[in-house]
RNA sequence: GGGCGGUUAGCUCAGCGGUAGAGCAUCGGUUUUACAAGCCGGGGGUCGCAGGUUCGAACCCUGCACCGCCCA
């Protein structure tokens, strides 16, 4: 025998998750094998931003895949989780202008080659954090496959990626107005853009027409860039401004004269139905522009102040200061004709909130049209499925609305663009390793100055992290992955990407399914953030409730695609279940004193109705446990495998078992433990702490339950007739409590309870069990009867198709009784009336299936018997 | 303007065509030798509104209202 010490009174997660998560990993036991014979599962986690911390976000997008990935490990499956870490290009870059900021310096000042020492710096001493992090959740992480987006294969692997899709044409360079932050000094791509509906001003200027006295009013939100205009545009059809077809209008506060243009994108109800053109500066504009040879006037640089161009009187300011000071000289000129409100949605940078500012700027960018098609198809096929399926919509419409994708930057931290200039010649070289010279004219080359959006080399995690482009053991063997667990909010960003390289460049899929998590948000619905100071930091509830609890807490609430409240009180509910699990461990460890006995041969020989009720109710919840784990409903799983545990095999079972334990039966001891093995099996994907600590602890355990089998949803244990039985035996047990509730009986006072026989199969039956009502109704006696004896003051009860009568300790208060039967009668009376009114329905009975008006008239029988029990007791009452 | 989702018990949410459920909260009882983070029992809902389909609608369809998110 190996019972080890006996296990505390109430569980402490702390020490146990510190031994277990360090046994985990010392002994390797998710470390994959790219050579197993099983069938593989693999997953790449969405690799944590270097720089953060863990929040509550992560912990749901990790611990439900972890659920997944403990089952399927259970289960048989060589399985990969690999874990890694991204550069987060803009979010460090940051950090580290801002460390320098401190010490007086700018990254300028230092250049690049000590700003990167720096961050690489810092990148090794805060890397530790999130990876330390995650291990607290308790993720059954391959760590011996660490990955980070910089290092050195994987920077390989980036380098490859652009100069083949450059050798393809599907990168190109051009002159292009993109977004820029002028906080952050960097163009960010279309969907780095967030837009935000602001209050603003549509302020009216006119335009003089050249060589006449009539004037031309246009609207604008944004009178600073007037400055840059090079056009003035009407729709061809609009009548009102037919007659300056051909004209010129001269610019205010420049005096310059500028085209009338024509074209059908103006729109005749926005303002006057006139407006500036702004190639420069505005992406509809930048666009006539182009189609009507426009020039482009940069009037606003990258830092968001006014350029030479602006004019002497502007050029330095700020835009902003630019717009009152525009403002304010139109209105000395007469020229400003009203301001009128104008609500419209203004784009800022997702990092730093900033508002963006359109910037024509030479950018690298990639073709994505033909990519984004194949991606399309894919989805589209069913090859790549969302969870749950109506992500596939938000996919799509981005999809098919896409743009080309500008990747470079203009920060140092992050992958260089493997592109050299030639200084003499301007030839562009791309390659893996920088060229000696131009191979064009021999002269000396320059590489790029930027570095690539981090989505690039993100969107090359699933097979850049297997050791692309070597075709290694683990690309064979793990990709495609089989599932993806992130947010809604990165499907652009990150999976579709992933998608598109994938395709590319492993002419497969990135993975099977993608998992869309919801948002955790705080009870009141609201995100959590840390102004509103309503962040729920998982490391804080770790502290205090346990992994576990945490974990278990995430899955019952993890309704696929739904956010998600949560609130503290639901942690403490888990918290106190890891304790019932731990006390129910401790009841079954201390009944197994003397080893653990093999549970019977033949299935059900020897067993008691508990025993083959509790088996059956077993091989249930574990096909139900599974089913509901196989369409990620983690919630349903939880639910599942919480009210098993704890109102069946707990409230019930272990009260039955302590009936047969009593008696001194082998079966049921054999029949408890397994249970409890096997509850700690099902329970372990959820909770791993404390299940593999009291699974240490039966006799006969194995290394890890991690590794474990999953328990089989044994077909012979199905037992139907066990399970009816029960439900008699129950009824009468709840029934005899309900009286004895009722009638303020104190549970100490031990009572006779009287019942009146039924058919005799189930009679005979019941009697049967009649240690288990003993013991559980608190019984003195139980005695059975062809007729319930009158005039014994008797409390009576109608329980399934048994009438019960208590006697009664001492004479009862017939007022509560018959208050108890009354509402009894009620109850049974309104349902009688709704089935009678809908037998009556000719139709009903005529079209419905016939087991369902089959069903109705054998309820309606019952409820009848029922009310009529309830009336009899009721009238017997009366005297 | 286009798209997606939500509206069910006090709170947070399941259920999505045939007897309205869970957890928490609430009320009453209770130191029954695994657990008071417990045990036993109870109360509580015209399933957002209005139509329609159906023998039958919380569930399907149409419209409306309100809330949230994404895109333009």
């Amino acid at each position: 025998m190996s019972t080890k010490e006996e296990l505390a009174k109430a569980y402490d997660p702390k020490p146990v998750e510190e031994k277990w998560g360090k046994f985990w990993i010392d002994e390797g036991l998710y470390v994959a094998d790219a050579k197993s014979d099983k069938p593989k599962f693999s997953m790449v986690l969405p690799p944590a931003n270097v720089t953060g911390i863990l929040h509550m976000g992560h912990a749901l997008c990790f611990t439900l895949p972890d659920i997944i990935t403990r089952w399927k490990r259970m289960r048989g499956y060589n399985c990969l989780w690999l874990p890694g870490t991204d550069h987060a290009s803009i979010a460090v870059h940051n950090v580290i202008e801002k460390k320098l900021a401190a010490e007086g310096k700018t990254r300028e000042t230092v250049g690049r080659e000590e700003f990167l020492r720096v961050a690489w710096e810092w990148k090794r001493k805060y890397a530790g954090v999130i990876t330390s992090q995650l291990r607290k959740l308790g993720l059954s992480l391959d760590w011996s496959r660490e990955r980070f987006t910089m290092d050195e294969g994987f920077s390989r692997a980036v380098n490859q990626v652009f100069v083949s899709l450059y050798d393809e044409g599907l990168i190109y360079r051009d002159y292009f107005l993109v977004n820029r932050c002028p906080r952050c000094r960097t163009v960010l791509s279309d969907i780095e853009i967030e837009h935000k509906d602001l209050h603003g001003k549509l302020w009216h200027i006119r335009y003089r027409v050249e060589g006449s006295d009539e004037s031309v009013v246009v609207a604008t939100t944004r009178p600073e860039t007037m400055l840059g205009d090079t056009a003035l545009a009407v729709h061809p059809d609009d009548e009102r401004y037919a007659h300056l077809h051909g004209k010129r209008v001269i610019l205010p506060l420049q005096e310059r004269p500028i085209p009338v243009i024509t074209d059908e994108r103006v729109e005749r109800e926005f303002g006057t139905g006139a407006v500036k053109v702004t190639p420069a500066h505005d992406p509809v504009d930048f666009e006539l522009g182009k189609k009507h040879g426009l020039e482009q006037i940069i009037v606003i640089d990258g830092e968001g102040r006014m350029t030479e161009a602006a004019g002497p009187e502007f050029a330095g300011l700020d835009r902003f200061a630019a717009r009152a000071k525009v403002v304010e000289a139109l209105q000395a000129g007469g020229l400003l004709v009203k301001i009128e409100d104008h609500d419209h949605a203004v784009g800022h940078c997702y990092r730093c909130h900033s508002v963006i500012e359109p910037h024509l700027s030479w950018q690298w960018f990639v073709r994505i049209k033909t990519l984004a098609d194949e991606a399309i198809r894919v989805v589209e096929d069913g090859s790549i499925e969302f969870v749950p399926p109506n992500w596939s919509k938000t996919y799509f419409e981005w999809m098919y609305n896409i743009h080309d994708w500008c990747i470079s930057r203009q920060l140092w931290w992050g992958h260089r663009i493997p592109a050299w200039y030639c200084r003499d010649c301007g030839r562009v070289h791309v390659a893996m390793e920088a060229p000696a010279r131009c191979a064009g004219c021999g002269g000396p080359l320059v590489q790029d100055e930027d570095v690539l959006d981090t989505w690039f080399s993100s969107a090359l995690w699933p097979f850049g992290t297997l050791g692309w482009p070597e075709e290694t053991e683990d690309l064979k063997t793990f990709y495609p992955t089989d599932l993806m667990s992130t947010g809604f909010d990165i499907i652009f960003f990150w999976v579709a990407r992933m998608i598109m390289m994938g395709l590319k460049f492993r002419g497969q899929i990135p993975f099977r399914q993608v998992f869309i998590n919801g948002l955790v948000r705080d009870l009141k619905r609201r995100k959590m953030s840390k102004s509103e100071g309503n962040i729920i930091d998982p490391l804080e509830m770790i502290d205090k409730y346990g992994t576990d609890a945490l974990r278990f807490t995430l899955a019952a609430l993890a309704v696929p695609g739904m956010d998600l409240a949560l609130s503290e009180e639901r942690m403490a509910g888990y918290q106190a279940f890891a304790n019932k699990i731990w006390n129910a461990s401790r009841f079954v460890l201390m009944n197994l004193e003397d080893g653990r006995p093999a549970a019977p041969a033949a299935p059900q020989a020897g067993l008691s109705l508990a025993d083959r009720w509790i088996r059956s109710r077993l091989a249930a919840v574990t096909a139900a446990l599974n089913e509901s784990l196989d369409r990620y409903k983690f919630y349903e799983a939880a639910d599942i495998v919480y009210h098993f545990v704890w109102h069946e095999f707990c409230d019930w079972y272990i009260e039955f078992a302590k009936v047969g334990l009593r008696e001194g039966s082998a079966a049921t001891e054999a029949v408890l433990a397994d249970a409890l093995d096997r509850i700690l099996r099902l329970l372990h994907p959820f909770m791993p702490f404390i299940t593999e600590e009291i699974w240490q602890h039966l006799p006969g355990a194995g290394k890890s339950i991690s590794v474990a089998p999953f328990p089989a949803a044994e077909p012979g244990w199905a037992d139907a007739a066990a399970e009816k039985t029960m439900a008699l035996v129950q009824a009468v047990i709840v029934e005899t409590r309900t009286v004895r509730a009722g009638n303020r009986i104190a549970p100490k006072d031990k009572l006779r309870l009287i019942v009146k026989s039924a058919g005799p199969e189930e009679t005979a039956a019941l009697q049967a069990q009649a240690a288990l009502v003993k013991t559980l109704a608190g019984l003195e006696s139980l005695e059975f009867a062809a007729v319930l004896p009158e005039g014994e003051g008797l409390l009576k009860g109608v329980a399934g198709p048994f009438e019960i009568g208590v006697v009664p300790p001492r004479p009862a208060d017939a007022g509560k009784e018959r208050e108890r039967l009354q509402k009894d009668l009620a109850k049974a009376a309104a349902e009688i009336e709704k089935i009678e009114r809908k037998l009556a329905n000719a139709d009903f009975v005529a079209k419905a299936p016939a087991e369902v008006v089959a069903e109705n008239r054998a309820r309606l029988e019952d409820l009848r018997t029922r009310r009529d029990k309830l009336g009899r007791n009721l009238a017997a009452l009366g005297d």
